[in-house]
DNA sequence: GCATAAGGAGACAGATCTGTTTCCTTGATG
DNA sequence: CATCAAGGAAACAGATCTGTCTCCTTATGC
C-alpha cells in the first residue's frame, strides 16, 4: 500500500467510526486496528487526533458535496424538480446502513465552542448545502430564493435528525418532501 | 444540604455540563467539582455514570415538558395560535445563554445503538413533543392532524439544529415560524 | 547477496477516566 | 460535653487514552 493510500484508508476509517460512535468515544487505537495502519504512520501524517478529526470532516464534506449533489442532478434537471429530488436522495442516504445522522451535527454536539476549527468546518458545510438550495431556488425563479432556501435547508436538517432518532427513516424523508413541496408552492404562488 | 438536595444538585450540574460539553467528554470529577458533591455521595445515589446520564435525561425531559409547554400555553389559547407560539418560545430557548442544542439530539450522536436506555429516552422525548403538536393540530380541526404534526415537529427539529450550528439563533426561530405558518395554512386550506 | 530505509508491532510514558476505599472533619444528639 | 454517624477530601486501583520510541521485519536498489 502506498503512502497516500494509507492516508486515505486512515481517513475513511476515521469517518466511519467517528460517525458511528462519536469523536470522544472513538480512540486512536480503534481506528488503527480497523484501518490496518500503524500508529507511527498515523502520527507521520497527522500531528494529533484533532487533525485527523479535521481531515475526516473535510473529506466527508467533499464526498457529500460530490455524491449528494451529483445524485440530485442526475435525477432531475429543472430547478423545482431538483429541489424535490433532494429529498429522494436524502431518503437513500438515510436508509443506508452506514447512516448515523449528519456527522457535522454530531460534531457540534461534542464541540460547543463556536470559535473552533471543528465548528468552522460545520458551519461551512451547512452554508454549502443552503447555498446549493438557494441556487436552485433562484433558477426556479422564486421571488425570495434566499428565504425559501433557509426554509428548505431547515426542513432537510429536521429530516436528517428525525431519521437518526426515529429509526423510521423512509418516513422522515417523505414528511420532509411533502413539507418542502408545500413551502415551494407557497413561495411560487405568493 | 439535605440528601435529596444533593441529588438534585448533582443532576442539575450534570445536565449543564453534558449539554455543554457532551457525555463522553464530561468526566465525573468535573461534575463533582462543579456541584460541590463528593464522589462517595454520587455513587451512593447512582450505580454508575451511565445511571447519572439517564437521570439527567429524565429530569431534562420533565423540565422541558413543564417549562416549554407551560410557556406556550401562557402565550396563546387557540390551538392555531399555540402552534405558532411554539416557535416564539423556541426563540427564547435558543437565545438563552445555556442553550447548546437539544440534549437528546446530542445524546443520539454519541450513542448510536438504537436499543439502549439513552436512545429510548430520546425517542420518548421526541414522541412527547410530536404528540403535543398533534393534540394542538387536532384541536385546531386540521384534516390530518398527525401528518401536520409530523411536519411541524420536523421544522422545530431543524430550527433547533440550525440555531445550534449557525449561531444566528433568532433568525432560525423566525424561519421556522414562517415555514410553520405556511404549512398550517396549507393543511387547513386543503 | 548485501546494505539501507520504510513501516509494522508493540512497549512505554504520562495523563485521565471510572469506581472503591480510607481517613478525618463536622455536625447532630443524648 | 461526649459519642457517633454522615459525608467530604483524597488516595488508590485498574482501565484506557494520546503520543513517543524502540525493535525488528521486509522490501528495494546496487
Amino acid at each position: 500500500m502506498s503512502e497516500s493510500q494509507r492516508r486515505e484508508q486512515l481517513i475513511d476509517t476515521a469517518i466511519e467510526l467517528f460517525a458511528k460512535h462519536g469523536f470522544h468515544a472513538t480512540g486512536i487505537d480503534t481506528i488503527l486496528a480497523a484501518s490496518g495502519v500503524s500508529k507511527k504512520t498515523l502520527y507521520r501524517h497527522f500531528r494529533s487526533k484533532d487533525e485527523l478529526i479535521l481531515a475526516a470532516l473535510r473529506k466527508y464534506d467533499g464526498l457529500f458535496r460530490n455524491n449528494f449533489m451529483r445524485a440530485v442532478e442526475s435525477r432531475a434537471t429543472a430547478p423545482r424538480d431538483r429541489l424535490l429530488a433532494v429529498f429522494d436522495v436524502a431518503r437513500d442516504w438515510f436508509e443506508d446502513n452506514s447512516f448515523y445522522g449528519c456527522m457535522f451535527i454530531n460534531a457540534v454536539g461534542e464541540y460547543s465552542d463556536p470559535d473552533t476549527p471543528v465548528r468552522h468546518q460545520c458551519k461551512a458545510f451547512k452554508s454549502m448545502i443552503r447555498d446549493y438550495l438557494e441556487q436552485q431556488c433562484r433558477g426556479m425563479g422564486a421571488p425570495d430564493p434566499s428565504g425559501l432556501a433557509d426554509e428548505l435547508a431547515m426542513v432537510l436538517e429536521g429530516a436528517t435528525v428525525t431519521a437518526q432518532v426515529s429509526q423510521n427513516r423512509g418516513r422522515a424523508a417523505e414528511i420532509a418532501k411533502t413539507a418542502a413541496a408545500a413551502l415551494i408552492e407557497k413561495a411560487m404562488a405568493g
